[in-house]
DNA sequence: CACGCGCTCAATGTATACACGAATGATCGC
DNA sequence: GCGATCATTCGTGTATACATTGAGCGCGTG
């Protein structure tokens, strides 16, 4: 594999899983030592960090974005007009046969939540592979693209509800019903049905996110941000 | 200004005006020979390229896309998505001072349209304002990002309606209304207004647009296509 | 004559050296 | 003692040389 899509996808995945908290700094020599490729690879990691949305250049080098709690409605705020869109396009297509796959994995997902670290990796599996599924028939690839990249973002504030079980188990019934009006070729309710569930996955989000960053004391890195 | 950050403009800004047409090559070494900087900074502008959709990396070299009518389709789904929830926000804002601005100038809109090319391209300019306008009232970073990567690809198919005054006097009127709707603080017929607009915009699009690019034989770049 | 193997070349991928600019700290003047 | 200015240094920006890969093509063979 490439050195420069190796280098975007380690660091990318370890802002998603918190080991690089906001406010990191990414040094382009540090980076370059640690990943053990040159700095070119690593430039371009790190520019493809910063479309994304993840890392953000400063002076003093490339740090890890923080999220704030305005930046979590705003990001619930398009996922909302996004996937709103993309379910009711998904029921319009009529392309059972990965919904149905889907909607039988759902039923086993209080099952998986009861089953600790392993159940719950499993069980976000099939939420990315029902978000994927949508996107494939809604057949659309700007709305796809937009798509992946509040799904980025999400990724990173999923943490904050990943061990709230009671969550996920009322998320996993709202996912069924997302992916049953679909079968049914029920556009609006298949809308509506994502609205809601929007809705109640962002109010669990701000209920469980931390006041907001404490400002960030310059190299002081506690891993207590929510990113 | 930065090597990197000036090509990647004037590649950009080329493949928007129709300079570098959809099939077009563009090879790292061509490309840094003839704006005078090393690879490096082209490199970096063909990725951010890429990453916009704007050209799309083959084993030959990189090419830029073409927009066919499946295409345009799509995006106009994702517009109606973004800018519909877009002007919503703005109308909840009322931030009336630039809608007032923006207000008067599409007033004199017919007249600009009966310029020729200078008024129109202050036309566009009108437009473009009213564009900024409602992202910034929104106040949605993660929704501003999106409608930038669409509002790229969109003047990219603006230059198929650029000649037609009819349709361009009956958009001034929509976005005439969309602003009213706005300064009303009427968040529904802002976005149903924006639904309209994009509607009919797609609608002339389509009636314009050439029957899908012929076959591109490769190295034929006659700029017959829609890019 | 058709198929497959391997060569070759051209384009991108990577490493590294050098250039430039900004932030910082020390020193000098006031 | 305080502030401004200049040197220093660290980090990114750019250029270029070298490595690698993959596509096209010619040759040999079945």
């Amino acid at each position: 594999m490439r050195a420069g899509e190796r280098a975007y996808e380690t660091l990318r995945s370890e802002i998603l899983d918190g080991v690089l908290g906001a406010g990191t700094v990414l040094q382009e020599v540090d980076q370059s030592v640690r990943l053990g490729v040159s700095r070119t690879p690593v430039r371009e990691a790190l520019r493809r960090l910063a479309a994304d949305g993840l890392v953000e250049p400063t002076a003093r080098g490339t740090i890890v974005t923080a999220i704030s709690r305005a930046d979590i409605v705003a990001l619930y705020e398009l996922r909302e007009a996004l996937e709103a869109r993309a379910a009711g396009l998904a029921a319009r297509r009529r392309a059972d046969a990965p919904f149905l796959a889907i909607r039988d994995r759902l039923h086993d997902a209080p099952r998986l939540l009861a089953e600790g670290e392993a159940g719950l990796t499993r069980y976000f599996e099939i939420v990315d592979d029902l978000d994927r599924a949508i996107d494939e028939a809604a057949a659309n690839p700007f709305l796809g693209s937009a798509l992946r990249s509040v799904q980025l973002h999400s990724a990173r504030i999923r943490r904050l509800s990943r061990h709230n079980p009671d969550r996920l188990r009322a998320a996993a019934g709202e996912h069924e019903l997302i992916v049953d009006a679909i079968l049914a070729g029920d556009a609006e309710l298949a809308s509506h049905a994502t609205h809601v569930h929007l809705h109640r996955s962002l109010t669990n989000a701000l209920a469980t996110a931390p006041d907001d960053e404490a400002a960030a004391s310059p190299g002081t890195d506690d891993g207590s941000r929510v990113a």
